[in-house]
DNA sequence: GCATGATCATGC
DNA sequence: GCATGATCATGC
C-alpha cells in the first residue's frame, strides 16, 4: 500500500492514536519475541506493507521514513524520550565521499513520520498505547546544526578516526553504536583499525525536547538565530558571545549586561550566562540549544596557578545499581559519553588565604566532551576497580580524625589515576547509603580530577 | 601541598 | 528531604 498524499498518510497514522499495539496487531507479531517488533506491527497491520530494510524511505512516493519510538512519563508529569532515535547505519566506506545533500542520512531521513508510544515499565509491549504521531521535518535552525554534526562525523571518518566516534562529539545528530556486540566491527577508508558499527541518530536529548514540545507543550528559548547559524557553528557563536567579557569580574559582567546579581547567590553565574546569550531570565535548562544538545554548564574556578582548588563532583553513586549493570549502563560511562560540557572558566586574582575575600575574573569558555579513548581507558579502569572492590566487599575502617572518627574505604581515590576518582559527598557523617553486601557507607560520588580539568581548559 | 574524608549552602 | 555544587579540615 502506498500513499500519494501526506494528508492520506497522516489520516491513516491517526487511526492508531490512543490504541495499544495489541489492538493494532493483526498477525500475531507480538507473540514472537523479535526485535523491532513494535515498528513492524505498525508497518504491517496499520499501513499494510511488507517489512523492508532497504535504503529507500518507507513511504517511497512521499519520501517519508516511519519511526515508532518510546516515551516515558517522569514523576513530575513531564515526558522524556526513552531512547535516541536510531536512523540508518553509517557506511564508513561511502558516506564520507558524499556531500550532505546526497548523503544517506539526508536522503533517507529528511522527512519522518514519528509515532510516539508510551513505554510502561510494568506492562508488556502489547499494552503500550500510541500517544501521538507527527510528520516531522527539521526546523531550519536545527538543520544547520545537524549539517555541522554530519560534517563532524564524516570528518572524523575521513581522518581515519571512525573508531573514536562518540555521541558526545556532536550536538543533535549523533553517531551511536549499533551492533550485537563488540565484534560488530567495520572497516573504514583511512585507517586499518576496525571501528564499531554506528548509526546516525537523533540524540535522546534532542528527542526529549521534541517530545516535551509535542506532549507537554513546553516551549524552549533559543539564543542563536538562523542567520547566525548559517554563518557560524554553535561553538563559534558561543565563543563570540562570551569573548567581550574576558577579564571582567562577575559583577562587572552583570553590570554591563544591566543585570542585578548577588555574586554570592548560587544562580548568579547561570543568570549572567542567559543574559549574556541575549535571553535574560531564561533558566539554562530552558535554552533550546543546550537542552537539545545535552549541554551541561559547569563553573570552573581556577587558582592563579591555573588549577582549580577542588576536584569537580558529579552525582552520587547507587552501588547496587552499579554492580547490577554493565559498563555501557554505568553512570560514569553515560555521563561522559553523552554530555557536552560548557565550562565557564573564572580565575581568582590572588592565592587562597583563609578568611580572605577574593575576586573571580572571567577567562573564557570551553565546550568539551570527554574523548572516547579516555572513557574507554581511564574511566573504565575506575569502573572495573570499583566493581572489583564492591564484589569483594568494601573494606571500611574507622580511624581517629580530629576530635572524632572518620570512615576510610578502599574505593579508587584521587591517586588511582589522573582522570576520575571516587570520594564521599554527603551532608555529614550520618548521611549514608547501602553497599550491595549490606554495609553502610558515607554517600559517595565520582569526581573529575582537578589537574585533568586544568589540562582541559589550558 | 596533596590525599582523603567531611560537611556546608542553596534551591527545588 | 534530598540533590547538587561547593568548600573545609586533618594528617601525612
Amino acid at each position: 500500500m502506498d500513499y500519494k498524499l501526506e494528508s492520506e498518510l497522516k489520516l491513516k497514522a491517526d487511526e492508531a492514536t490512543g490504541k495499544t499495539f495489541k489492538e493494532i496487531d493483526k498477525f500475531g507479531r507480538l507473540d514472537k519475541n523479535t526485535k523491532g517488533q513494535l515498528g513492524h506491527v505498525i508497518e504491517e497491520s496499520l499501513f499494510g506493507y511488507a517489512i523492508n530494510s532497504t535504503a529507500g524511505a518507507d513511504f517511497v512516493d512521499l519520501n517519508v521514513e516511519l519511526k515508532v519510538t518510546p516515551v516515558k512519563l517522569n514523576k513530575n508529569k513531564t515526558f522524556s524520550s526513552k531512547e535516541r532515535l536510531v536512523l540508518n547505519i553509517i557506511n564508513y566506506m561511502t558516506e564520507p565521499f558524499l556531500e550532505f545533500e546526497a548523503s544517506s542520512f539526508w536522503t533517507k531521513n529528511q522527512k519522518l513520520l514519528i509515532m510516539f508510544y508510551l513505554w510502561l515499565p510494568e506492562k508488556s509491549r502489547g499494552d503500550y498505547p500510541i500517544l501521538k504521531n507527527i510528520l516531522y521535518t527539521y526546523p531550519e535552525e536545527d538543520l544547520e546544526i545537524i549539517k555541522n554534526d554530519w560534517n563532524k562525523i564524516v570528518g572524523k571518518i575521513r581522518e581515519g578516526k571512525a573508531h573514536e566516534l562518540s555521541e558526545g562529539d556532536t550536538l543533535y545528530l549523533g553517531a551511536c553504536t549499533k551492533g550485537v556486540n563488540k565484534s560488530s566491527l567495520r572497516e573504514q577508508p583511512a585507517s586499518d583499525i576496525k571501528a564499531m558499527q554506528r548509526a546516525f541518530s537523533l540524540k535522546t536529548s534532542y528527542m526529549t525536547s521534541l517530545v516535551r514540545k509535542e506532549l507537554n507543550h513546553e516551549e524552549l528559548v533559543s539564543f542563536a538565530t538562523i542567520g547566525q547559524l548559517k554563518e557560524k557553528t554553535l561553538e563559534e557563536l558561543l565563543e563570540e558571545k562570551f569573548a567581550p567579557y574576558s577579564g571582567k569580574s562577575l559583577e562587572q559582567m552583570a553590570k554591563s549586561l544591566k543585570l542585578s546579581i548577588n555574586p554570592e547567590n548560587k544562580s548568579a553565574v547561570p543568570n549572567v550566562i542567559s543574559a549574556l546569550l541575549g535571553i535574560k531570565g531564561t533558566h539554562l535548562s530552558k535554552i533550546e540549544e543546550f537542552s537539545k544538545a545535552n549541554i551541561q554548564f559547569k563553573t570552573i574556578r581556577l587558582e592563579p596557578n591555573g588549577v582549580p582548588k577542588e576536584h569537580m563532583s558529579f552525582e552520587n553513586i547507587d552501588f547496587q545499581e552499579w554492580l547490577d549493570n554493565d559498563w555501557e549502563i554505568n553512570i560514569m560511562y553515560r555521563r561522559f559519553e553523552k554530555t557536552k560540557f560548557l565550562f565557564v572558566i573564572f580565575e581568582y586574582n590572588e592565592a587562597y588565604k583563609k578568611g580572605k575575600k577574593r575576586t573571580l575574573y572571567f577567562k573564557g569558555i570551553k565546550l568539551w566532551n570527554m574523548p572516547l579513548k579516555t572513557i574507554e581507558t581511564d574511566v573504565k579502569s575506575v569502573w572495573e576497580e570499583v566493581t572489583r572492590v564492591l564484589t569483594e566487599g568494601v573494606k571500611l575502617e574507622s580511624i581517629k580524625w580530629g576530635k572524632g572518627v572518620k570512615q576510610k574505604n578502599n574505593l579508587p581515590g584521587a591517586t588511582y589515576n589522573q582522570v576520575v576518582h571516587i570520594r564521599p559527598k554527603a551532608r555529614d557523617g550520618q548521611d549514608k547509603t547501602y553497599l550491595p553486601d549490606g554495609q553502610m557507607i558515607t554517600k559517595q560520588c565520582y569526581w573529575l580530577d582537578k589537574a585533568y580539568i586544568a589540562e582541559i581548559v589550558k
